[in-house]
DNA sequence: AACAACTGCTCAAACGTTAGAGCAGAAACG
DNA sequence: CGTTTCTGCTCTAACGTTTGAGCAGTTGTT
């Protein structure tokens, strides 16, 4: 690996006048001609500049991490596209990190930040992670912003309009014809059920339709939780005709077990899935869903951390724009 | 964000001691007492050792780029978990980068390995790219290894026993009954492709079925290429009642044509894909796939990387060990 | 008693980079 | 012509870490 110094001798010339031109500082005044040697000199060479002397020296590493749950999940393979993008756009590279059940994100955040491998987080807690335990992360003076929840003494954050999301399914359902609407919605804590509860509620109520307290259900996101779901609402008397489902993973678990149980979809029961995904157009039938900006979120995201690492400012930023956008496919249809 | 050098100063002695004390350097030569004294002004602290410094220091950063084709893709996020696994074991992090079409793989390797970002990587290339495109990179010393594929000149890899996985798939299909298999491909040059092609062949060959020649298509492992090759193989004369498909994606595609075609799986078609993801359990009816261990190719790769940037070594490994494991679920039935 | 060997530390240099200060020589100005 | 200003560089310190060398003081050996 060439450095500096090397290049400084093939140019006939000192390491800051080399540094000065290669990293184009302003102020380099510096002949056409010498200019001209050093680049030469660092093209022959192939130089690229150290990254840990320079992460040293600067302070900066123009590294943004990226914590999400579970990047099996393809809502956050979009997320983390976008992010992507966004920092290669920007000079940033994107650092991956999980915070699963093992390590309930503390611990890699911590780390991250801690042994300056990052200058900034976006982070998406899992449902399953108590605020309480952020708390003392998020209230160090670290650059973090919260992706798809937030918190009380708020840090900075982007997150989707679920309100609209819901509200956009749950409309759909009521314009087919039906009534008997029910939800399947994440835990009762995760931020983003609360919202997506209201846009179902509200969508329901300025429809005048009223239906048993029984028709939400509150278990989670995950396939199986979509599954047993399913069980629980059908076992209901009157059953449901419509379920707006509040996660695509969760209503893909619901799909095949409706299957399972001799319940056809759009006959017998329509579903509609807040959320969309390539997941959701190859199950059968192919997946009604309200598509949610994922990909936008990312880049939002990463905007909002390099911001926040440049310049200091915080905010908090709902996406509306793109709006989430009813795509209709072949699980939703009329009552019969 | 402490440095060693205030540590030093809050226990009274200089860096050195602290450095050794808290790297547990081997011979450090410390008083029990004075050694009590710098771990506790650590944890006072919360010392953590600066990343940049460190790696400038030793030249190493303890860090593994992993480079996939396509983020998205379920298969590589199982890859992507066993190489966490493994690297955080080792103390290493995993470095994620993207080969996709816009940049084509060497960049984002020459910058990672040039930058001195990551002391190695595992890099799995995009059917898509030329290996020519390559060669340069590989010949570099770099403490590169290949995933899934591998090269002439070969500097180290580790692949799947695709032989085996597809031999695995025919052979069911042959069991129940099926002599007209057609195998639905990647594309001619990928080296999976290849392997997976040999698998296929032998198990027919070593029943004595003979399938028209046009019973292989070669398009690719997408979910739109599986589309395709559902209708060219239905198109034949006569048609297949069974398929092979050599990739989840393109089997899901597949699928979910076959349903849009009004062909009833399995009762008119089985299907069997070589992969298994929580995608195929969701279809329906469920897929019946052999399992590849992308885990396990995960953990060997940066194994491997790790194994490679410590000693020198290189390997060219296939897994064979837990072999490809057939998961019967309901795309299979006897031919009627 | 003289010296070696060990213990428990400290000093200082180095990794590759950036950036302020400095310094010759040339050009501009009075 | 003497002074100032500008140009085109170089010198040097610093970022935080590791690590070989060094150095008092103590213990052990002859």
């Amino acid at each position: 690996m060439a450095t500096l110094g090397d290049v400084a001798a093939r140019a006939g010339v000192s390491i800051s006048a080399v540094s000065r031109v290669l990293s184009d500082a302003p102020d380099s005044r510096v002949s056409a001609a010498t200019r001209e040697r050093i680049v030469e000199a660092a093209r022959e060479l192939n130089y690229r500049p150290n990254f840990a002397g320079r992460a040293l020296k600067s302070a900066r590493t123009q590294v943004v991490g990226l914590v999400v749950p579970d990047i099996t999940n393809a809502l956050f393979t979009e997320l983390m596209h976008g992010a992507e993008d966004e920092a290669t756009e920007r000079g940033y590279t994107v650092l991956l990190g999980r915070s699963d059940d093992v390590r309930p994100g503390g611990e890699v955040i911590a780390r991250l930040i801690g042994e300056g491998r990052v200058d900034g987080m976006a982070l998406q807690v899992g449902d399953a992670v108590q605020p309480a335990g952020l708390r003392d992360l998020l209230t160090t003076q670290a650059p973090i912003v919260l992706v798809n929840s937030s918190n009380p003494g708020h840090v900075g954050s982007v997150t989707l309009d679920d309100h609209q999301g819901a509200l956009i399914a749950t409309r759909h359902l009521l314009e087919l014809g039906h009534q008997r609407i029910a939800f399947a919605n994440g835990l009762p804590r995760s931020f983003t059920a609360k919202r997506r509860r209201t846009g179902y509620k509200l969508a329901l109520a300025a429809a005048g339709v009223r239906v048993p307290k029984a028709y939400e259900t509150r278990i989670g996101y995950t396939v199986d939780n979509g599954r047993t779901a399913l069980h629980r609402l059908m076992a209901l008397d009157p059953r449901p005709t419509g379920i707006v489902v509040a996660n695509v993973n969760a209503a893909v678990g619901l799909l095949g077990e409706a299957r399972k149980a001799g319940i056809r979809v759009p006959d017998d029961l329509s579903v509609v899935t807040v959320h969309d995904s390539w997941t959701a157009e190859n199950t059968w039938p192919p997946l009604t869903a309200v598509k949610m900006q994922f990909y936008t979120v990312g880049r939002t995201a990463v905007r909002s951390v390099i911001r926040r690492i440049e310049t200091g400012e915080t905010s908090d930023e709902v996406i509306t724009d793109p709006p989430p956008e009813l795509v209709v496919r072949e699980s939703t249809a009329p009552p019969r």
